[in-house]
DNA sequence: TATATTAAAGACAATATACTCTTTTATATC
DNA sequence: GATATAAAAGAGTATATTGTCTTTAATATA
């Protein structure tokens, strides 16, 4: 569905904001905290926290009391939003299952009809779902963000 | 989304559907034809064939007159069955969104609750799509099994 | 200004996926 | 039975994705 490297932009970018509302006089996250509390490989997460600034959904600071942090509020950004910046949203658009070229209305593959539909309702879903709601249940316990529960902070 | 080794069986599996109402004398299709005809590399597809067989989905024949067909009538195959022998259905059931191990109602991650709902419609939507009705619609011309449209056979 | 901290940058390595080649085996047809 | 055709089997190559390492640059703070 998402590459490796999507799962964990989402990942990141949820535990952003969930930091966001709580720091008060600590605005950036280092990348190795974030690495470190959900079990992604750091020097991998650093090239994903690299493309994300550089589409605008993060801001990074050097030095010590640096790391990055949202761009925007986090009820502000969907995790289409981070989707987008990493895998593209081609998948929602035109290379769903067939991924032939030049495939839509006109030059359907045989499953078009009925996977118009269902992309329209996933990709709805992902752009209506924004970081804050979903930080937020993190941080009530309802979902975790890692492999084990993450403990409300 | 699929594997390129899964897209490539859809394709040649539905390929055999439509040959398999209207052959005669001639129940086997050689792989060499459905390579050329969809353009997918022979090697490759010959061994996608061959997982196709041990899951029981296609019979084979070597020798002259010999080739693959359909182990079953293409009404009672259905596009899911083949997703099935080829990527799995893990991805409709516990490796959909950030693949978390032991995932589920009980330990969810952020999209658990959107992602469930979606994932059950995408997978009867694969298992209520058989073989011969997109075959037929592929024969009468009105979807395209490869790169450019197949005309009416 | 010196130091420690952290991101930026880019080369590099490992793994997974996609694809190819060669040899062998079965069997229909002549 | 000899021959030609096509699948079976398995090793090997290419490419893409994932993950690591090292060096450099910025900057907050002491
Ligand atoms: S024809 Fe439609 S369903 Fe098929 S790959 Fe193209 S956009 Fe997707
Ligand atoms: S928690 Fe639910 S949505 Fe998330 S990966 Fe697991 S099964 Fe999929």
């Amino acid at each position: 569905m998402f590459s490796k490297a999507c799962i964990y932009a989402i990942q990141a970018t949820i535990y952003l904001a969930q930091q966001s509302g709580e720091r008060g006089g600590k605005p950036y996250t280092p990348v190795a905290e974030i690495a470190q509390a959900l079990g992604i490989p750091f020097q991998f997460l650093k090239k994903i926290i690299q493309t994300l600034a550089e589409k605008g959904l993060l801001l990074t600071q050097r030095s010590a009391k640096g790391g990055v942090a949202l761009a925007r509020t986090a009820n502000t950004m969907t995790v289409l939003d981070v989707i987008a910046a990493i895998d593209g949203v081609e998948m929602f658009t035109t290379e769903c299952i067939l991924k032939f070229p030049g495939c839509g209305n006109e030059k359907p593959c045989p499953m078009h009809n009925h996977w118009a539909v269902e992309r329209v309702r996933l990709q709805k879903m992902f752009q209506q779902t924004n970081l804050e709601e979903v930080a937020v249940n993190v941080s009530k316990g309802l979902t975790r963000l890692g492999m084990i529960e993450m403990k409300a902070t």
